[in-house]
DNA sequence: TATGAATGAGCCTTCATTCAT
DNA sequence: GATGAATGAAGGCTCATTCAT
């Protein structure tokens, strides 16, 4: 098993194929053709067809948190983090339209996502949200008494629904241009009255 | 085609298995067998297992928003009307758990729901909360240049959000606690300074 | 699940398939042409492949000891019983020569059957066998110090080896004619001397 | 086609994977690994994964069949021969428990090898018995009117049969301990009355 | 010669849908 | 209308065989 270059060209293909039709509307055979391989070989870097789906979305997420993680941490203070934060959520899934489509339309199936393989992942960018809303907590830029939890909820939501509706309206304006009115409006909702 | 409760009975049934297995993990035998039918009964109220789901769907969503349009009617003004729609929102949901794991996690399925036969009675309850907010700028009440629809998305994406974590979470704790700060972050955000 | 034929019509189909092309080159669509159903049906009545065989060998071996210890039970002697044993064996066989081919030349595939799912019914033939052999030593017809679990093996071994034979030699003569030289022979071998 | 000893060196990988899984549930690539070479390798030597069971089947029973040969010839008369070969089969089996294995328990595939390519060797086989015991008919020691060829395939089957159980029972005594009581009984069989 | 990644035909099994009763 | 046995198309996965290196 050696090329190492094949499971990520399976996973690209995945991708593409899972965004255009679902994933329980692929065959692992339209995968393969998009991959421009045999089916039987990707069984030689997969074990099932599960397994492309969680891998597939694991390494995607893990990919984006890791950026997002590294880009926030250049800005001077939570609010700034929170803006850098949603402008690349909505950059970066702009300019990866198959990898939005995946991740907000078809990854939902309930139990094999938010729950169960790839929870971690997820968990990851909620911490990473959460932990920007504490740091202003406790700075004093953010209200005393938020509820960090909820309020992370919320924003996650609110980007996930806004590129959601950009995906399934077909992508006709550009999703970068809601970061700012998001930013906006999630953080007057955030901030402690008095600033 | 005579009884008149038969496909409340199937939509009944088909929203517990659907909440336990997911569409696609669903059989439409298993829907026969929680409902107490034979399979074939089915075939004689729906066309196709899709169909059955498709109506489901459209059902409780139109009943969901036609009570929320209703119950906000009575509330004086924009922001109570929000309050008492968040409330509601997490207050059905919570009575009602199958139908909410249903919403929640199974019927992010693409294709079939944003996109397609459901598409209206999504856009119905898009459409009650922007002609709220779009009352409540045209009140004063509201940022005089809020961004209606980018706005009602953030409401129903966090909304929506915080009850799939709550689904995801078994329902470890009251969601309609989390009306109340739901409320509040987002009328902080898109209320208008000076009030 | 009601037609109580169906389990009997797809076992008789899968002997005579299996007896033409051997269980690994067999297939399961094969089976329910030859019985004149859809493939599918057969999972109606059987959870795998695999089932299909080991009841099939089950049920012909079961019934088959059953046949031969109500029909020994009439003889006055334990020589006389062997005979009759020994002669159905080969008549039994030679009336079902389907049956014959899936017993002698295809149910041989190792861990599956003599260890395994059918090892009880195996054994009770020999247990069987053993019982007369047993019998006869204890009334002094068969030798006093006759080491009956090997004899058992050997008349077992010695029965199924003239029937392979006939099989593969498709079937070119009587087979019940061998009946009287095998008996005679295994008889003189265990017989007590002075008798 | 170079190297000399890689066709022996995967006979001798196929004979104690056969044993292991049986011919069925076998790969090919389980016979390269045990071999310690690359699964392309063995298409080099062999045409497809039959001719590996046939060639194997065909070495090990000729030369099971030589030695027994050369082994009686130094006997001084048949039932010495007779209770030579019985000996030597049982111990040569016990001596190479896999290559037992594979011959009672798997080779057992009807058409592959009673009937088709290994027909010869087993009939060498049968040859080899069956004209001793002819010897001993013309010599006066065995019956006149013994029926050699049943029970040629009487010998066969029984010393067959007990190995099989042998194998089947683990192996968890002596082998060798069953050539005096087959003998006897055999022998006790077919030798002439007044003897 | 040796390798082992790649191939793709083939098969067991599932399950939405039909239809005779 | 109601049933549920029967259907058969479809697809995930395996593995013998090939072939470029």
């Amino acid at each position: 098993m050696r090329d190492p270059d094949k499971p990520q060209q399976i996973i690209d293909a995945a991708v593409r194929v899972f965004a255009r039709n679902g994933f329980y509307n692929s065959r692992v055979s339209d995968i393969a053709r998009e991959a421009g391989i045999a089916s039987g070989t990707i069984y030689l870097y997969f074990k099932t067809k599960d397994e492309i789906l969680v891998t597939l979305f694991r390494e995607k997420m893990a990919g984006f948190v890791g950026v997002l993680r590294k880009e926030i941490a250049g800005e001077p203070d939570p609010p700034a983090k929170l803006r850098r934060l949603v402008r690349l959520h909505f950059e970066t899934l702009e300019a990866h339209p198959d990898m939005a489509e995946v991740v907000q339309v078809e990854l939902r199936q309930g139990q094999k996502f938010f729950r169960g393989a790839s929870a971690h992942e997820i968990s990851a960018y909620f911490d990473l949200i959460g932990s920007v809303l504490q740091e202003g907590v406790e700075a004093g830029v953010f209200r005393r008494d938020l509820p960090v939890k909820v309020a992370t909820k919320m924003l996650f939501g609110a980007m996930d629904q806004v590129t959601t509706s950009w995906v399934l309206g077909k992508r006709g304006y550009r999703l970068a241009d809601a970061a700012e009115p998001v930013a906006n409006i999630f953080l007057k909702g955030v901030t402690r009255d008095g600033i």
